[in-house]
DNA sequence: CCATGTATTGAGACTTAGTCTCAATTCTGA
DNA sequence: TCAGAATTGAGACTAAGTCTCAATACATGG
């Protein structure tokens, strides 16, 4: 996977570096969705030298190019999502983290409805759905 | 509406004081959504002596008591918006901050479906919709 | 109307997230 | 190999938000 993220970098026309190679490398061995601040203490605990403004700069590139995205999670922090580069929403688990992509089925018809009722013209939207994955949910017994 | 903000704060059984009272009538006379730092900054313009402390202390007592609901912007800025205290959604002009409420109209029917899809137990969400309210649509020809 | 105990306050130190600058380094194409 | 351009790390800087604590304001009972 963190070929493909290359892959996609030299699309874009950006040079392939060591240190974007070795987050790139990190973020592939990630699960789920991570912080910026969890890619750069990855980096500090593997003594890559790796700077502050450069994992900030190369998230910023990767969410361009559409191949990380940026969530919201419910307590205000940002985090980052690998993901295929088309339209879709995330279903994060609240208790392991997991990421599970959703397309759109269905919501085009509620942006529409919104539209209509309110006369507003709609550019982009954002779905975000919390819940536990199927994993957790056996593992803990309902709350 | 800064009265109402203010009953239902003294339902929720939290004192009236001065500076609380004075935030209601700031959030009252904003229309559309706004930060917290527009909210201090306000607060400072008028002299009003208000910590920066007390302003987010009463953000979080709003937000609690959801007569306030925070919104995360595209650009990744946190916003408040006042609102009905029931499940919704907002629709956010881009261009002048009007806020616009949504009820639900189907999305129910989409997070049945991403359960289904998925084996998620969906717990939350959140839905915002991003474009250009009426005003705004005639003023600036599409871009 | 006042005393009292508790909730609330402002100040400012602190933390965390993210941006910016700049000189040094590393790529890449010729 | 070389040169020019992109990228880098360090660290200063900014903005957003939290925390602590002594001082203050509130609301209740008398």
């Amino acid at each position: 996977m963190a070929q493909e993220l290359l892959e996609a970098l030299d699309q874009a026309g950006v040079r392939l570096t060591g240190p974007r190679r070795a987050l790139a490398a990190l973020i592939a061995r990630r699960n789920g969705h991570f912080t910026a601040a969890d890619l750069l203490a990855d980096a500090e605990q593997r003594n890559l030298g790796i700077g502050r403004a450069t994992v900030f700069r190369l998230l910023e590139l990767l969410a361009d190019q559409n191949l990380v995205e940026r969530v919201d999670l419910p307590d205000g922090r940002h985090a980052y999502v690998p993901c295929e580069p088309s339209h879709h929403h995330h279903l994060v688990c609240v208790s392991c983290g997991a990421i599970s992509e959703v397309d759109d089925c269905g919501i085009d018809a509620v942006t529409a409805e919104a539209a209509r009722r309110s006369g507003f013209e709609i550019q982009s939207h954002r779905l975000e759905l919390f819940g536990r994955c199927p994993r957790c949910k056996n593992v803990e017994p309902h709350q």
